[in-house]
DNA sequence: AGGGTGACGATCA
DNA sequence: ATGATCGCCACCC
C-alpha cells in the first residue's frame, strides 16, 4: 500500500519542525532565525509553511524579526497569552528578545 | 511555463 | 511606527 507521505522530500519541512521542536520554554525564535539554524538562510516563509501544516509544535515561541508576532486578531491574542504563560516578557508589541531569543546551538566545534 | 499564496525580511518614504 | 515594494523560497493549480 502506498504510504501517506504528505511530501516526497520532507528533509527540509522535517529540519525546520526539529529546529522550532529545539526551542525550550520561555525562549523564543524568529522565523529567520529558524530557517538559518535548520540550514536554509531566507527560507523564513518556509518556517511559516511548517508551522502552518504542523500540530504538536510549539508555535507561540516563532516570531517575525524583532520578536514581532506576526498572527492577526485573535490568533495575536492566543500567542501572547501562551507566550506570557511561559515566562516570556514583552516590550510594547514586542518580546524582549535580549532576555528570550533562543540562541540555537552552532555547529562550529571550537568556539574558542 | 505562468500565476498565485504565505504567521517573512530588509528597505524606502 | 506604518504602509508599500521588492527579494526570497517551496508549493499548488
Amino acid at each position: 500500500m502506498k504510504k501517506i507521505m504528505p511530501s516526497p522530500k520532507p528533509n527540509m519541512r522535517e529540519t525546520i519542525m526539529a529546529a522550532i521542536r529545539s526551542i525550550p520554554r520561555g525562549k523564543v525564535s524568529t522565523y529567520g532565525a529558524v530557517a538559518k539554524a535548520a540550514g536554509f538562510p531566507g527560507a523564513a516563509r518556509q518556517v511559516v509553511a511548517a508551522l502552518r501544516g504542523a500540530v504538536g509544535l510549539p508555535w507561540q515561541r516563532v516570531l517575525g524579526a524583532g520578536g514581532a508576532i506576526k498572527l492577526r486578531g485573535d490568533h495575536a491574542f492566543e500567542q501572547r497569552f501562551r507566550l506570557d504563560g511561559e515566562g516570556v516578557t514583552f516590550r510594547g508589541r514586542k518580546v524582549d528578545m535580549k532576555l528570550h531569543e533562543h540562541k540555537f546551538p552552532t555547529s562550529k566545534k571550537k568556539p574558542g
